[in-house]
DNA sequence: TTTCGGCGACTTTTT
DNA sequence: GTCGCCGAAA
């Protein structure tokens, strides 16, 4: 099949771009994956670029994923020489092949937050500092914060004894760090970095390998990931950016926008393709998405359009209370599903997971399948990380994280005074190295590590970790507690992931790395059909027929906590933009007038992205009529009317603001906005 | 050492 | 309303 058959214009363009950088902004639901993987395909099969040449980024495992999937349908070749992964995972792969180059040991192991987190408490206790001054939560921000922005210890300038204690902090951490080998997600990035920008033989290497680089949403990088791409980048290296700034909505966690702006100075990006065609949703669902993103100012100016106009209006419905609006919801799931819709392709969608309660409580007595997502995700769950803490104390003794986690776990009678003495013996040395000899249970366990190690080494993966359940007492641990059966069960889930885990080098290095990159699939059930229930961060990406957008209220959507600043308040709008334009056919709103959050009652307005809507775009439904009026008062002009203006001559209604503003795209002078009151405009 | 009860927090989340 | 953490009692 030939790649290019079946693209727009402007998709084939992007896909059959000549060798250079290019930057693409790819709207909500206009093909964007299908673009990335065609070019990539495109590159192989027409232009005889080599797998090895290529390098492509992407955010979540799951979408380095599916881009492979895809690409390897696409071509008939083996795509085992490209590096196709998420920032973290090339990242780590580079490091393991230059790990002498990067200072750090042959089988580092990875910190996943929580990992991270608990190693930041030890530090500051070993330094005897206060926690309730100095909030391990708060210091892990300022480690993260500080490495993406490229700056270690030493690069900081302390000022005041606070910042000082920081800056300590920050450089024990470090230290500890090295001291066991580790490296955090931020860590993998900046020693990465570190490594390109100080080696210029490796740098070179990578510089003239991958001739292409193409990043997936790229309005989602932060400073170091851009540093990263630009030191990665040679001057016969085409960067091809895909990337979407309405849909950023991560700049919480540093994410920033303005990569793209400086991508296009950077890489002297000539002309930005837009893909603005929406091969997803209805007319109206389209139109009603795109009028509230309108709002925002910090745009690169993008506007969706569809051949698919019309369609439904939205549905919108006011309840008196929160308990009201999801019983609302059910009965209306009822009725699709009664119309033939699968109930997979329901979602419910919601700005906070506080949220879903009371949806799920009313689904729940609908007696309707759903399934939530969000929470505890595999590798995240205790008994497997204990599981895994035996395995990485097995293999690396001086791992003080593993030691700590399961020297009484299952509960072996060592407590805190026996652990803090043995720290204090320890000082900058392991713990396990001033285990043997301080009291009997200590010895016990120290014996039992030993016995595990012999008995494990020369198994294969899935031996070794089944050894490690059973010596550690950890199944019987599970056996014994009364809720302990699902545990078990995800114990025997990790002996099969061993399993069927393949790897290149050191299995168990690469399994132990795998577990902290990939924490694995939420839950199971993905086959079933059920309704979904998910925050709108979490819908980014995917699409259903039906959604249902719940709690559009004032404190809630857009969220008090982003009411201060102006670019909280255009997050927030984006995120009521992603979150419309999931839907294909059907998109409902509503609020409730009162609402039980943490444990209380509040009585919140209407959002205000509801006013945002044309109203003609909407059917009420149910209470409406009482309510103070939500949307925006009818225009006399509707978008895509024809004008004339006695100056600006003639030209088309893009928008309208309420009933005395009007955005007008005139032929000759360009889009204006416009005072109805003053500005003559005559209807053609 | 373990367990239980009280108190405070509480937006969004991937690696 | 619920979860997680911390301190006091068993």
């Amino acid at each position: 099949m030939d790649i290019l058959s079946g693209l727009n214009p402007e998709q084939t363009e992007a896909v059959t771009l000549p060798h250079r950088s290019a930057l693409i902004l790819a709207g909500a639901g206009s093909g964007k994956t299908r673009v990335l993987t065609s070019r990539i395909a495109y590159l192989i099969q027409k232009r005889g670029a080599s797998p090895h040449e290529i390098l492509a980024v992407t955010f979540t495992n799951k979408a380095a994923r599916e881009m492979m999937a895809r690409i390897s349908a696409m071509l008939p070749i083996s795509i085992r020489g490209m590096w196709i992964g998420t920032f973290h995972g090339l990242c780590n792969r580079m490091l393991r092949a230059h790990h002498k180059d990067a200072g750090l040991p042959e089988a580092f192991q990875i910190l996943d937050s929580s990992d991270q987190l608990s190693m930041i408490k030890r530090v500051v206790k070993s330094l005897n500092i206060d926690d309730e001054k100095y909030p391990p939560k708060e210091l892990q921000h300022f480690i993260n914060g500080n490495k993406e922005e490229g700056l270690r210890p030493h690069d900081l300038t302390a000022y005041d004894t606070f910042s000082r204690t920081r800056q300590q902090i920050f450089e024990a951490y470090e230290a500890q760090c090295n001291r066991e080998g580790a490296v955090d997600f931020a860590e993998l990035l900046l020693r990465s970095y570190e490594l390109l920008k100080r080696n210029e033989l490796i740098r070179e290497h990578y510089r003239t390998r991958f001739r292409h680089i193409l990043i997936d949403e790229f309005q989602d990088t932060n400073r170091l990931q851009y540093q990263w791409i630009k030191l990665l980048a040679g001057k016969d290296t085409a960067v091809f950016a895909v990337g979407d700034d309405d849909q950023s909505i991560y700049a919480f966690r540093g994410a920033n926008t303005g990569n793209m702006l400086e991508f296009e100075r950077d890489f002297q990006i000539e002309n930005v393709i837009k893909l603005e065609q929406n091969y997803r949703s209805h007319g109206n669902i389209l139109d009603a998405a795109n009028a509230v993103i309108r709002h925002n100012t910090a745009r690169m100016g993008k506007n969706l359009w569809t051949s698919d106009a019309g369609g439904e209006k939205l549905r919108f419905y006011q309840a008196p209370t929160d308990m009201m609006e999801a019983e609302y919801i059910v009965e209306e799931i009822g009725s699709l599903g009664r119309e033939g819709v699968a109930l997979s392709d329901i979602a419910l969608l919601y700005r906070s997971n506080a949220q879903s309660r009371v949806l799920e409580h009313a689904l729940f007595n609908a007696n309707l399948p759903y399934r939530v997502y969000g929470g505890l995700r595999f590798f995240e769950r205790q008994e497997i990380k204990h599981a895994l803490a035996y395995l990485r104390l097995v293999h690396s003794m001086d791992d003080d994280g593993a030691f700590l986690r399961i020297v009484n776990f299952p509960a072996r009678g060592i407590g805190a005074k026996t652990i803090e003495s043995l720290q204090a013996d320890a000082g900058s040395a392991s713990l396990w190295t001033k285990a043997r000899g301080k009291n009997k249970k200590l010895d016990e366990f120290v014996n039992l590590v030993e016995s595990m190690k012999r008995e494990v080494s020369g198994a294969s993966l899935p031996e070794a970790v089944e050894t490690v359940i059973e010596m550690s007492g950890l199944k019987s641990h599970y056996l014994n507690d009364k809720d302990g059966e699902d545990r078990l069960e995800n114990l025997d889930e990790l002996v099969n992931a061993a399993a069927v885990f393949e790897s290149e080098g050191d299995p168990l290095v690469e399994f132990l790395s795998h577990a902290a990159l990939e924490a694995g699939e939420r839950q199971s059930g993905e086959g079933e059909d059920a309704v979904q229930l998910m925050t709108v961060h979490s819908a980014k990406g995917l699409e259903f027929h039906s959604v249902f957008l719940s709690g559009l209220e004032e404190g809630l959507f857009p969220h008090s906590n982003s009411r201060n600043d102006a670019g909280g308040l255009e997050e927030e709008r984006r995120l009521m933009y992603v979150a419309m334009t999931r839907a294909r056919r059907r998109l409902y709103l509503s609020c409730a007038q009162s609402r039980m959050l943490h444990g209380q009652t509040n009585y919140n307005i209407p959002s205000r992205f509801l006013k945002e809507i044309p109203e003609q775009l909407v059917q009420p439904i149910g209470y409406v009529e009482e309510r103070a009026p939500a949307f925006e008062k009818k225009s006399p002009y509707r978008i895509g009317a024809n004008v004339f203006h006695p100056k600006f001559g003639e030209g088309v209604v893009l928008a309208c603001e309420g009933m005395d503003q009007v955005q007008v795209n005139f032929r000759r002078a360009g889009v204006k906005w416009l005072a109805l009151e003053y500005a003559n405009l005559i209807a053609i």
